[in-house]
RNA sequence: GGCGGCGUAGCCAAGCGGUAAGGCAGAGGUCUGCAAAACCUUUAUUCGGCGGUUCGAUCCCGCCCGCCGCCUCCA
């Protein structure tokens, strides 16, 4: 059970409001995935992880929760792309496909119920645009079948737009036979060399918008609870989906609407058509440390900032959030050296999981809850950093329970602590700068004897050999150095 | 032009009517052969500026300055 009740901010009536699902512990939840056209970027990789955490906390508030994240397989990027490449559009949604699927798995993103393709519910976009023309909701024009904004009266309401300023801005294409500018298109009529599909309306492919009404109609039915995107998504995509979902269905599509804020770099916004863009891909390549580092270290630096909030990707905040965490580590490492293993599993915890959970009740105040985090930690520290003497200020078991709870939502703390502070040891694996394991250990033995026999000039030339090699010892009473990587 | 967001210590970042969380960096100290790590102490009388409402405002209102986003594909 959460220790209050969930309140989330609505983009449709800008308010902080409590989020109460219309099935009790059971949550609908939508989030749009991506276009397959391109590798993945940052910006991608902080929505995903925004609404993967509040998957995982509904998860671990005892909710089931039916999360579906479409992928867009037909459009024209990536058409064009496929024409560039003079292959068919399948081999680029297959390939782009599977880049996303990795970069999911870097990110440690848990796999939603359904991950439906918009070229799979061909059939329940025709059937939901036969319903529009049914009702008058739609028109066939040119070949194109557009849906009739005017005649939806709610048109705006959740961009805040005032249609006549939209309409002073919407443009028509030369070709295109709308009635309204700002009518948007359903289904495409076939062009000459682009795939299609038949329809009663003739073959064709459909347009954007219309897949993710399609498919989240059939999994999850005319009424979600929560739907959600980049900020980007508002307009026009989230608008025209609502338009039509409920012109069709005559029932509200969407009880709550979140969108997360931009990923920025320089405070301006990362696209791909300013050129901006940081892959997900090429961030972990590039990382010096091990996916299952680099993973925590993204997943803590976005989480430190509100999911409203832009964040700007900087070397200086990632290597703030990269010391934080290492912190959280250090105090975990220092608790399993004290008890021999990381103490109390599964224990009940009163002391801080209330707080930690309280922080994501309140519209998903992560940094919050990583603050709890560190607030656990400088309490047990102080004892830990005693020796362990009497009896400790909080009970070790409550942190543990913290830890572990942070794994659950955050997906942060799963890395064994020995091999996050001192991996080398254990997997024996080369460092950044090429020293082997084994290496390592031999340098450390050379270093060892010199400080035996006093003689500290040689100890200090192999603990900076060391240190340059990314490999910094830290010398502890009556034992061997504890490896620590930087 | 229309709509919206942001401006909190050197940096990052919560709070949003009751008197400034947390992280990083910095300073001093304990420990150490020296370090490192850890620990202790310390670092914003103040929240872009000016007015207003209030017993009381970083939080509400107005104006101004600066930055950003959406209005076209975009997480």
């Amino acid at each position: 059970m959460a220790s209050s009740a969930l309140r989330l901010y609505n983009s449709l009536t800008r308010q902080v409001e409590p989020f109460v699902p219309q099935t009790p512990g059971e949550v609908r939840m939508y989030v749009c995935g991506v276009t397959v056209y391109d590798d993945c970027h940052l910006g991608h990789a902080r929505s995903q992880m925004v609404f993967d955490t509040l998957h995982r906390y509904f998860r671990e508030t005892g909710d089931r929760v039916r999360y579906v994240r479409n992928i867009t397989d037909i459009d024209d990027k990536i058409i064009r792309k496929a024409r560039e490449a003079g292959v068919p559009i399948g081999t680029i949604t297959a390939r782009y496909i599977d880049s996303f699927h990795r970069d999911m798995e870097r990110l440690g993103i848990l796999s939603p119920m359904a991950e439906p393709r918009a070229t799979e519910f061909l059939g329940g976009m025709i059937a939901l645009i036969e319903r529009l023309l049914a009702r008058g909701a739609a028109y066939q024009a040119g070949g194109d079948v557009y849906f009739r904004v005017r005649k939806f009266a709610g048109y705006g309401e959740l961009s805040h737009q005032i249609l006549e300023d939209l309409r002073s801005g919407a443009r028509v294409e030369p070709g295109e036979a709308k009635e309204d500018p700002l009518d948007f298109v359903l289904w495409k009529g076939a062009k000459e060399g682009e795939p299609s599909y038949p329809s009663p309306f003739g073959a064709g492919r459909p347009g954007w918008h219309i897949e993710c009404s399609a498919m989240s109609l059939h999994y999850l039915g005319p009424t979600l609870d929560l739907h959600g995107g980049g900020m980007d998504l508002l307009f026009p995509h989230h608008e025209n989906e609502r338009a039509q979902s409920e012109a069709a269905t005559g029932v509200t599509f969407v009880r709550t609407w979140m969108h997360n804020g931009f990923v920025t770099t320089r405070e301006t916004k990362m696209s791909k058509s300013l050129g901006n863009t940081r892959q997900i891909r090429s961030f972990f390549e590039e990382s010096p440390y091990p996916e299952e580092v680099t993973r925590e270290w993204l997943r803590y630096f976005f989480l430190s900032t509100h999911y409203r909030s832009p964040v700007d990707f900087t070397d200086q905040a990632l290597s703030a959030a990269k010391l934080a965490l290492d912190g959280l580590y250090q105090c975990r490492s220092l608790l399993e050296e004290q008890f021999g293993a990381f103490p109390g599993e599964g224990e009940a915890d009163r002391e801080f999981a209330p707080a930690f959970l309280e922080a994501f009740s309140a519209d998903l105040d992560t940094p919050v809850a990583l603050s709890v985090l560190h607030a656990a930690k400088s309490r047990i520290n102080p004892w830990l950093a005693g020796g362990g003497a009497g009896t400790p200020p909080v009970d070790p078991r409550a942190i543990r329970s913290l830890f572990d709870l942070a794994g659950r939502t955050m997906g942060l703390l799963q890395v064994p602590s020995s091999r996050w502070v001192g991996g080398l040891r254990e997997s024996g694996a080369p460092t950044g700068a090429g020293l082997s394991g084994e290496e390592i250990a031999r340098l450390v033995d050379l270093r060892e004897s010199a400080r035996k026999n006093r003689d500290f000039r040689e100890a200090d030339a192999i603990r900076d050999r060391l240190k340059e090699s990314g490999v910094v010892l830290e010398d502890q009473p009556g034992g061997p150095p504890r490896i620590r990587r930087i």
